[in-house]
DNA sequence: GTTATTGCAAACCATTTGCAAGTGT
DNA sequence: ACACTTGCAAATGGTTTGCAATAAC
């Protein structure tokens, strides 16, 4: 018996929307389309007024209204493409969870930046402490808040991100 | 030279947020004052809403607003005496940070019920990880979720609080 | 044609804020 | 008198939703 499990990240993340919304008998339109390219041509964190501001800036004469962009990041969030994974500046900040592997982050308390990290001892660690109340671990959200390299320097040009994301 | 960080505990939360305010050239109102009374009254985690109710409650003739929860609860959090926890139901929860040691959640997605727990292996693991990128870290949030013992057993009786909290 | 989808504007809702009246010293 | 506070009502701002027009099959 073949194992699809590995071969997930073969299919693209559209494909796998498209599955995702053939199970709810749902459409992958042209709005929902370009949505998913656009979210996925970068790796970088961002909002949803982000999203719809680099909808705007998208060649494509199609333009994505705001609720479309809110509808779709909820059903991507839902498909497991997206996951949210912070909350900055009052919005929840998503990042891929499609083909990306499992990781946290440091927080810069002051210049909001975020900093992936992979660690496989803190999962391990969870799973033990989970078994012993019997509790079914899916998945984990852990934030490290702090100060970064940059910031904890001296007077000088540093990072000012804290309300522009 | 005495260690005071040991003996933080030693003065109540009431009397360390009247050393906060005092610091702001703020004061120790009525109104505040039963507010962290009602707070640390219970090691329960709360909303803001659910904050509002418990005060109603008090058997004191005193009324306090909702806008003085708002912001008496803002300031219990720069005292630190109490920090956000989650989001639950698109609210803000919130837990003491004073006098309680640090830990972390299991957060049960059919109920929402959250289970505490300790372990110092991870706080360890993470100095080691700030280290390396030079972060200098505060603290962080961890929340582990899933299902709990009860939500997984067969269908009976079970908790259903989802929308309550 | 039928059913899902979109965009708009309005609604929602937790949280914040302006301000006039109130309180403590 | 003075400076800080309160409660109210209104504002804020991200997110959601109702609905008529529109697009996909």
């Amino acid at each position: 018996m073949l194992n699809f499990e590995s071969l997930e990240i073969a299919v693209s993340p559209t494909e796998k929307f498209r599955e995702y919304l053939a199970t709810k008998g749902m459409r992958l339109t042209q709005e929902r389309e370009l949505i998913v390219a656009e979210v996925f041509s970068s790796h970088e964190h961002f909002d949803a007024d982000q999203l719809v501001e680099r909808m705007k800036l998208q060649k494509t004469g199609r333009r994505v209204s705001r609720s479309t962009v809110y509808r779709t990041l909820g059903w991507l969030e839902d498909a497991g493409l997206l996951r949210k994974v912070a909350r900055t500046n009052d919005r929840d900040v998503f990042e891929h969870d499609y083909g990306y592997p499992q990781h946290d982050h440091f927080i810069c308390k002051s210049c909001g930046e975020l900093f992936e990290f992979q660690n496989d001892d803190i999962a391990e660690i969870l799973e033990k402490l989970a078994d012993e109340i019997n509790f079914r671990m899916n998945e984990h959200r852990l934030e490290v808040y702090g100060i970064c390299d940059e910031c904890s320097r001296p007077p000088q040009r540093r990072h000012k991100k804290l309300d522009l994301i």
